[in-house]
DNA sequence: CGAATCTCAGCGCAACTGAGATCG
DNA sequence: CCGATCTCAGTTACGCTGAGATTC
């Protein structure tokens, strides 16, 4: 499974005989091969608790909302995903019982997604083993984790998320 | 579409007041956010083209490949994409005319998939469309495109990929 | 009225499992 | 016979478009 080389250094050794743009592609590479590596561990212990990471991050967020409910709109918003994705995650989160659909009580078009009991139980069981797994970058220490984390924001904000 | 705030740094805040690994929450968080953006832009440039990033890939892997064809394993090795996608996007590339398929004239289980010209010339119009939007990553100068690449390398070297 | 909110149908892409054919 | 290689069927997940119902 594992090569003698670091294929990424070798795609950018044979992409600089012909084109331009090497540091970019070796950085999209990169970024495109660790998030896969990422989310793949993020999936794996996710899974036990019925989980993806995107249902997961949905729950968080209304965790995180003063009365563990929101509008889908918002949370589409929040978590960057399509209006038709969000009602995707919420219906699936609904049917594991991890959350009701409620209409909201101010705007009739809108509805409420609240957090149960239940689904507080198991982000608190998830999280614990996420932060446990160091989210699958327990090859970072802190400080190449804030640099990452500097690294990537001028490319958020270029792209208008805030 | 956009926010008055950082929605990462603002779930980054709600996350330190209840559980710990606020640093690596914040790092994964723009990591996956990061390569969404990024992909999407690369499929939004490579859609005229009739391509995705993934096909791209498989593409370009053949042309800097000695004779322009490879055995669809060596494919998914390299590409680091399950047997069964890579099937998928031989299939696709195919239809298009794009590669075709040839027996391995060693062993007959294998199957080579060769880039034809039409292929060839496809990726060489892709490639300087991709070179000229910097990948998507024209909000990072050339010393970032190498900060995150020397970043991301312990990640991907940890997961046994080299 | 236009705009916002949500839902559904349907398509495309890709990962995966499980099974099977072929061949070294 | 075992293992490698590829293919196919079917499932799941998610993003997107387009359409429609409801409500502000």
């Amino acid at each position: 499974m594992s090569l003698p080389f670091d294929p990424i250094d070798e795609a950018a050794r044979q992409w600089g005989r012909r084109w331009e743009g090497v540091p970019a592609m070796h950085a999209v590479t990169s970024l495109m091969r660790a998030q896969q590596l990422v989310l793949g561990r993020l999936d794996a212990l996710l899974r036990p608790h019925g989980l993806t990471f995107a249902r997961y991050e949905a729950l968080v967020l209304l965790v995180f909302s003063s009365r563990g409910a929101l509008p889908l709109g918002k949370m589409g918003e929040r978590l960057q995903v399509h209006p038709t994705s969000v009602t995707s995650i919420v219906r699936r989160l609904e049917d594991a019982g991890l959350l009701v659909r409620r209409p909201h009580p101010a705007d009739r078009r809108a509805v409420l997604a609240e957090i149960t009991p239940a689904g507080r139980e198991v982000v608190d069981r998830a999280t614990a083993e996420l932060v446990a797994g160091d989210f699958g970058l327990d090859a970072l220490d802190e400080t190449a984790l804030g640099e990452l984390s500097a690294l990537l924001r001028p490319l958020r904000e270029a792209a208008g998320d805030f």
